[in-house]
DNA sequence: AGACTCGATAACCATATAGTCATATATACA
DNA sequence: TGTATATATGACTATATGGTTATCGAGTCT
């Protein structure tokens, strides 16, 4: 249980990980992954980004490790590498609506 | 399971819950913090980093919910709301070993 | 070869923020 | 009351980064 302190070089890499994640467009961009592989036009489509900028998004995505690429022929296909990226939503899900039901109790 | 999309206003709020931990200082603070309560002079010592700056970062903390204080006489004391933090650090950290793992059977 | 499409990249700007220094606020104590 | 200590806050700078526009390169089709 007990896990060991980081190092500072450490606690660098899980922070980069951290702030891949701490973009709305790239959870969206998750999110739009979430049913299944899309090439770059669907996820456009899907959240209405501009392309260059997606395209941006995405290559911080995958060098985090949260999506994998394929590509075939003119465009390229992206897909979720894992279901960590849910699990970690979740947690963080779980924790806004018990803030919400906190307040609410303040305010009944 | 099938978790519903999240509205751009959640992903918003989600987003800075991430944003909070995307920054090795403050998860350096949170691991200070693991072991139990401590006043701001016991983190700055724990961490090195100066006073000002730490006093911010765990106004973010404190502003997205993952640490609570107490005033005692002159000094405050900070404690790790939950443990989620760990959960999800937890989590990255395995990726980050996944992914280690990998790049050691690459090499081999 | 030439035209077209998809996606990546470069240049640029605007904004956000980590870090630092100086100062303010609040509590304790002589 | 005056002084010292602990923490918070404001001002400022340097850096990082999200978004946009323009361009490039690769693959496809005629």
């Amino acid at each position: 249980m007990a896990a060991k302190a980081l190092t500072s070089d450490q606690l660098l890499h899980v922070a980069e990980r951290f702030k891949a994640l701490a973009e709305p467009s790239r959870l969206d961009i998750l999110q739009a992954l979430k049913a299944g592989e899309r090439n770059v036009g669907e996820i456009l489509e899907k959240t209405g980004l501009g392309q260059a900028n997606v395209s941006k998004h995405l290559r911080v995505l995958h060098a985090a490790g949260f999506v994998e690429r394929r590509k075939e022929g003119v465009s390229t296909y992206y897909r979720l590498a894992d279901n960590d990226v849910f699990r970690l939503c979740e947690l963080m899900c779980g924790r806004l609506e018990k803030e919400a039901h906190t307040r609410k109790k303040l305010f009944a």
